[in-house]
DNA sequence: TCACTTTTGTTAAATAGTTCACAATCTAAT
DNA sequence: ATTAGATTGTGAACTATTTAACAAAAGTGA
């Protein structure tokens, strides 16, 4: 049913999409316009209504979009109306700040259970969710898990990866600062924030360089 | 001096780049082909060399690149040479996590102070780095601050990032899941992990698909 | 109902990014 | 020195993405 040939850089901005329509419905909007919607996320309405025409017809000529509707089929292409479960690996700062944060709410995806070497964290919980020993990782069977949020120190990433895959776990979200090597079926999508920080510099450098120069 | 037509794309690479050759430096590796940086990055060599060749001949035919000239060059390229300071604004546990990550070491690039409106953290310390009242943030002269790093609960990013232009900060890395909207001299990276949770889960479950019906 | 405005959905054009293909030229080994 | 092999740097082709332009359709209000 779904079109497989949503262009990549399409589905990545259906999420956002979906956010922002969120909170839309919440304040009580039940229209809205491309060129209104593209103000809001600064992004093109031409854009905007390119990405939604590989859907098929969403909206309607004169009128605009309906917030209800549109965000009740992005969360059926989103598959958010089914719980997706994922589990966190490595309870630092970062993966607590995770824990906190309620994926469920709006997301319809949960972290069932966390991972981490400490003694003393392993047995207790973190806003609701147990955390178990990382050598449970390898041969627990995670197959009914949709992916791994990897938090771990960037020297355990590659290793801790390794086990998840073999627990059954394929997708996986990378915040440590190393590139992963996992085979063909595996799905990584990788989040640096050193990276983001170092391009906003390098950005903001030559920025100011231009309006200097011209 | 340095190119101004360097593509998005490529800038967006350069940290990645510069970070993989001081690991390559640091154990030794002194020379590496295009195809072996690639196989590690998992980007195709031609879109290495091609990066490399907005900056000039980096390499030499028939041997490769100087890891430790390529690395130097890039450190120049990305204005690493100099200290970038940056401010945190929200101590939460993301903030935490940030404020325990030694940029320093690997970027030049230094925290130098923190924010935020908990009256028990104000005045303390976390990793070396003083927090300050939020309330001081609009009036305070940061003018020397390179990028302010914002995680603070969403209902809070706009004014935030707001008062700390007022401060004189033109750059921001917004962790908080809302697109700010600031005048055109303020330059914003937006890292959402929700939405790249949402997107891994959207990819896998369409990736899936994809391998039955063919 | 009619005239006029709004706004979509879409084709085509423009722009951006990646990959191919290969000449040029350097390395390395004898 | 010579030669075989490696590898860059780069035009050209290709692919992906964004933006422009506008006809078609629906809304709005008299």
């Amino acid at each position: 049913m779904a079109n497989q040939n949503v262009p990549q850089a399409t589905a990545e901005r259906l999420p956002l999409y979906y956010r922002t329509l969120q909170r839309l419905v919440t304040i009580g909007k039940t229209r809205i316009s491309s060129s209104e919607f593209g103000d809001l996320l600064q992004i093109d309405s031409t854009t905007i209504r390119k990405d939604f025409s590989y859907f098929g017809a969403l909206g309607r000529k004169g009128y605009g979009y309906d917030t209800q509707y549109l965000m009740d089929f992005l969360r059926k292409t989103l598959y958010q109306d089914e719980l997706s479960k994922v589990v966190l690996i490595g309870v630092g700062h970062l993966g607590t700040a995770l824990l906190n944060h309620n994926f469920q709410k709006n997301n319809n995806t949960k972290i069932v259970k966390a991972y981490d070497v400490d003694p003393k964290k392993i047995g207790t919980e973190v806003s609701g969710t147990k955390i178990y020993a990382m050598n449970e990782l390898a041969t627990d069977d995670n197959s009914d898990i949709t992916a791994a949020i990897l938090t771990v120190p960037v020297a355990h990433a590659q290793e801790a990866a390794e086990m998840a895959l073999a627990s059954g776990i394929h997708g996986f979200l990378n915040f440590s600062p190393t590139v992963l090597s996992l085979p063909s079926h595996a799905y990584v999508r990788h989040v640096d924030m050193t990276v983001e920080l170092q391009a906003l510099i390098y950005f903001l450098n030559h920025s100011m360089e231009e309006r200097n120069s011209d």
